[in-house]
RNA sequence: CGGAGCAUAGCGCAGCCUGGUAGCGCGUCUCGUUCGGGACGAGAAGGUCGCAGGUUCGAAUCCUGCUGUUCCGACCA
């Protein structure tokens, strides 16, 4: 490919509000333009790196034993209905009417259609296990679509869909998954992590996620640093650290007329952080009695919103009561909320549940308690894991201690059980002829938030770095002075011809332009090898070796030039 | 969905306050020179100033409404 003649249009200078170094980088290459906010389309260099990683994928999931299909990406509101997702979703869901006022959505997943398929064309156990994926355009009306690529509304998803007549099959097809995932991820060459992950919306038990370890990562991802145990901070579990101490002091009730918020309560009276907790209203689930609970934390810890949502307790989705609320039910404002005297039931933080001699709101506005004792002062609290681990947490497993790195995912793996299988009789029948719902699970990979991680793990401040795996192209060449010297437009073309007769992916940079922008241009779209061939080293046979990553270039021999770039990892 | 910006040539921006011929840099096109890190000269093209109303003799500029887009927050298999 000539640089001439290829849509390439790089840019001098940075673009406005981009946030990300892989949206402006993007942007500067070429490699994408944004046609609407969330919509973007893909030049051909872009392109050319996307579909390196879709090929990837493709190896992987084939070596696996998945076999690709291609689904509708426009879907019928009848399948959503039936998995009572149409009413579940919200306005991410992009909901459309045909010609005939019939409802159909854009399809942000497929487990409806690949159920649908499966319990039409499968009815025996003997045809499991089973795995179809595909690779397809998704769309998500995301609220706020940001960072280029990386959260977008229209994105390309590698999905897979596993089914298996049993829960041990399920669980095998889950581990081939995850297998290929470290494959396809290595490939790749990301830094990446596979982590405990919330199930969420879409259900079911098992659920991993792979994490490109960025700074700019919109996950916080949780990594005891004694063991392999990592967790999307959703799921992390926090243990209490400590036991709970015996009383030391006598409660007693403290006139705060101006402290609302723990900050205060702490700056204004010199306590501990540690020894203050607080309290928080949300609504309860259906099961419950009331219409409301109130949920403990320490004073220093932040809800954990996933975790309060899964408790059985709670209204899902969560859903905070509103200071009216608050007032009726528990007679006092937010700010002066606390578990002694309160009216409704508690769930208490593990870590809360352990603080002793603490102080909390009375109930009453205006008023703290101060050296409360669980079990003294109040009933002795129903303990949950309620809250957000912090740096320095004990893992759960007791290896060692927590740190937190930013994540972006870019894969996740789920065990989706009988959930929509049962919802939409997806059945088959098992070696002794009963009807049996198929055991399903589900395997995501974000194709087109790669390219974007990719770039954020890879570059620098002259622009991508790509690694051999996804480079647009293997090769480029950068003649130097053809215009004087004829030879040099000639053998720049003869080291092409070569190198693609060994299977190479070169790019000639053939444009009537000085050496310095057509060097920089080369920098910025970031492809691994540049040779510069100038009249001055083609009178010593010789033309110039440069690594991207490199600092500086090598004079190499005309007649080893191909061997030896063939050879560069 | 709350809050805040922005919208003028392909890109980046000035002009708006104080109404009166639409500008600058880069890029693009032609010719010539130039070729080891974003060259030089000469010439040229390119704009319903986001859209619709209003005020005015006259609106890029003032007023109203709308749309698009970006950022912060909430949201997010």
């Amino acid at each position: 490919m000539r640089t001439s003649e290829m849509l390439l249009p790089t840019l001098r200078e940075d673009p406005v509000d981009t946030v990300l170094v892989s949206h402006r980088l993007m942007l500067r290459a070429g490699m994408i333009r944004q046609l609407a906010s969330g919509l973007y389309t893909w030049l051909p260099l872009g392109l050319r790196v996307l579909k390196k990683v879709e090929r990837i994928v493709r190896e992987e999931m084939d070596r696996a034993g998945a076999q690709e299909v291609l689904m509708s990406g426009v879907q019928p509101s009848e399948l959503w209905q039936e998995s009572g997702r149409w009413s579940q979703f919200g306005p991410e869901l992009l909901r459309l009417k045909d010609r005939h006022k019939r409802d159909f959505c854009l399809g942000p997943t497929h487990e409806e259609v690949i159920t649908d398929i499966v319990r039409r064309e499968v009815s025996s156990y003997k045809q499991l296990p089973l795995n179809l994926y595909q690779v397809q355009t998704k769309f998500r009306d995301e609220v706020r679509p940001r960072f280029g690529v990386m959260r977008s509304r229209e994105f390309i998803m590698k999905d897979a869909y596993s089914f298996d007549s049993n829960e041990d099959g399920m669980q095998q097809s889950y581990q081939a998954m995850y297998d290929a995932y470290c494959r396809i991820f290595d490939r790749i060459g990301l830094d990446y992590r596979a982590v405990l992950a919330d199930s969420g919306a879409i259900g079911g038990s098992g659920s991993q996620e792979f994490h490109v370890l960025a700074d700019s990562g919109e996950d916080d991802i949780v990594f005891s640093d004694g063991s392999n145990y990592a967790a999307n901070i959703e799921k992390a579990e926090c243990v209490a650290s400590g036991a709970r101490l015996d009383p030391d002091e006598q409660m007693r009730k403290v006139e705060t007329p101006t402290q609302k918020t723990i900050e205060a309560l702490v700056n204004d009276f010199g306590i501990d952080i540690q020894k203050t907790v607080k309290t928080l209203i949300v609504r309860a689930s259906d099961s419950c009695e009331v219409d409301f609970i109130a949920l403990i934390l320490r004073g220093d810890h932040t809800l954990n919103e996933v975790k309060a949502e899964n408790h059985p307790m709670v209204r899902s989705p969560l859903t905070f009561a509103t200071e009216k609320e608050i007032r009726a039910v528990m007679g006092a404002g937010p700010g002066s909320l606390g578990p002694v005297n309160c009216k409704i039931p508690l769930v208490t933080d593990r870590q809360a549940a352990i603080c002793s001699d603490f102080g909390a709101g009375a109930n009453e506005d205006g008023w703290h308690y101060f050296g409360i004792n669980w079990g003294r002062d109040c009933d002795d609290p129903e303990t949950a894991d309620l809250r957000n681990a912090v740096e320095g947490d004990p893992a759960p497993d007791g290896s060692g201690q927590y740190l937190i790195r930013r994540g972006i995912e870019v894969g996740h793996v789920f065990q989706l059980g009988q959930k929509y299988s049962l919802a939409m009789q997806a059945d088959v029948l098992d070696e002794n002829g009963k009807q049996t719902a198929l055991f399903m699970g589900c395997y995501g990979i974000g194709v087109t938030r790669i390219v974007a991680a990719a770039i954020e793990q890879r570059h620098d401040d002259r622009g991508i770095c790509w690694t051999k795996s996804l480079s647009p192209f293997d090769v480029c060449i950068v003649p130097i002075g053809g215009n004087k010297n004829p030879a040099v437009d000639v053998e720049a073309v003869r080291i092409q011809n070569r190198l693609e007769d060994r299977g190479l992916e070169v790019l000639l940079d053939d444009r009537n332009l000085g050496p310095g922008p057509r060097f920089a241009d080369m920098d910025l779209i970031g492809i691994p090898i540049r040779i510069v061939v100038s009249a001055k080293t083609l009178e010593e046979s010789e033309v110039e070796l440069k690594q991207r990553t490199k600092d500086s270039a090598t004079r190499v021999p005309l007649s080893e030039i191909v061997d030896l770039v063939v050879k560069i990892e």
